[in-house]
DNA sequence: GACGCCTTGATTGTCGACAATCCAGCACCA
DNA sequence: TGGTGCTGGATTGTCGACAATCAAGGCGTC
């Protein structure tokens, strides 16, 4: 299981099993970024044929995960600060805009029971203090919900579908989990409370002040980084 | 060929060609919409073997012209008025932020290339007026380009490789033309103009009028039809 | 010694056939 | 008569093998 696909298709086919292992193996580095992509020693890896397994190298790219280029083969993406700094500025755009859409539909329950889930995050957040991986699993799961309370299919397809994976692959593997660990929950409170009011702008504006706040982080960490190699 | 892939990869399989023939033919409605996708008779009709054709059918997945379900087959896509107005929700949003990140990068040739593209079109559109396949072609034109401009990897995928035939598709089987021809090009020069004055925060609004525009007028013809049938 | 061509090996793209699954229609039963 | 379970046909998912294409290394030539 990926433990995030908001609302996965049955049944699942070898095809399908198959892509969750590569995208996990993917996302943890297990296949490391920029290494290119076997088709026959991967099928022997998980005892399918080359079929099910091009079907999920295809699925693979949709979520920008692989690259392929005809009678080339496919590697595995190559991580840059470039494409972070990409991924961020589309997610300001998409997340907002997710806010604003789930401030008109999403439906009472739904956000109620989004309440308790962040009370029940803020508890063991301070119980297992810097546990990051929960805490990411957490903050993801609060962007996704917000994100299926938009109602609109496209806007959930490309973040939940297409664009998460990368996002969570860059956490792993660029190690983000920084300062902003007790932040965000007062941010996603804030979020939250004005989705809960209806009041689609203010939600859609801190949003985006929520993951700009992440991206201008990433910014100065990179830069660090950078100097710290010259 | 579709015409408006952004750049696309060379060199051209099997798989490619039946993805445009069958791109086309459902944009066009040749393939009614909803209707169910038999993937032997496909084969058949495009003498492909039913390898290449499921690797098109993946991709025509991928930018939402049909749904599969596992072991049920494929359908295309049915047409609907909450699914048109998600669209224009999204491309309102991205469309924005293309504008804004098209000021920022998009480099002097390209815009000046543009400026000499939109007065063609001006010229053309004086000519042959109401010739809505030009019009259509030249105003998609204008948006591949600036979304192009944009320099982000993420968004020009989404937009261009995902959306755009869903966007085509919505224009051609439901008839968009209305009476916003010549108003349109009056907007794009505004919204070029911004991107040339580097004036981010200008086009992305304009744009999102532009397109706000676009998607009140389909509402309130939405409305229309909608009385007539009862 | 450097450049270009050809051969060779491996990889990808495509094919036809088989196995697993689903759907429509019918018989059967309460 | 309405509902339920079964069966046959068709469709989809998967497999192994072949053909087309590409990349690397050796060879010959300038």
């Amino acid at each position: 299981m990926n433990g995030y696909a908001p609302t996965w298709r049955l049944p699942i086919t070898s095809s399908d099993r198959v892509l969750f292992e590569i995208q996990r193996a993917i996302v943890e580095g297990e296949i490391p970024a920029g290494s290119k992509i076997s088709e026959p020693e991967l099928a022997r890896r998980f005892s399918v044929s080359r079929a099910p397994l091009r079907e999920a190298l295809a699925r693979l790219e949709r979520c920008h995960l692989i690259e392929r280029t005809p009678n080339a083969g496919a590697r595995v993406v190559t991580l840059s600060h470039e494409g972070l700094i990409s991924l961020y500025q589309l997610r300001e755009e998409l997340e907002g805009l997710a806010c604003r859409l789930a401030a008109e539909h999403m439906p009472h329950d739904e956000i109620e029971e989004m309440q308790a889930l962040l009370n029940r995050h803020l508890e063991t957040q301070r119980v297992r203090e810097g546990e990051s991986y929960y805490q990411e699993a957490g903050d993801l799961d609060f962007h996704y919900r917000i994100i299926l309370g938009s109602k609109n299919p496209y806007l959930i397809n490309i973040l939940c579908d297409e664009l998460y994976f990368l996002v969570r692959m860059y956490r792993v593997q660029m190690g983000m989990n920084g300062p902003r660990v007790s932040r965000a929950f007062d941010e996603h409170k804030a979020i939250l409370q004005a989705i809960a009011n209806r009041d689609g702008e203010l939600a859609d504006l801190l949003m985006r002040r929520h993951i700009g706040a992440s991206r201008r982080n990433v910014e100065i960490q990179l830069q660090n980084t950078r100097k710290e190699h010259d």
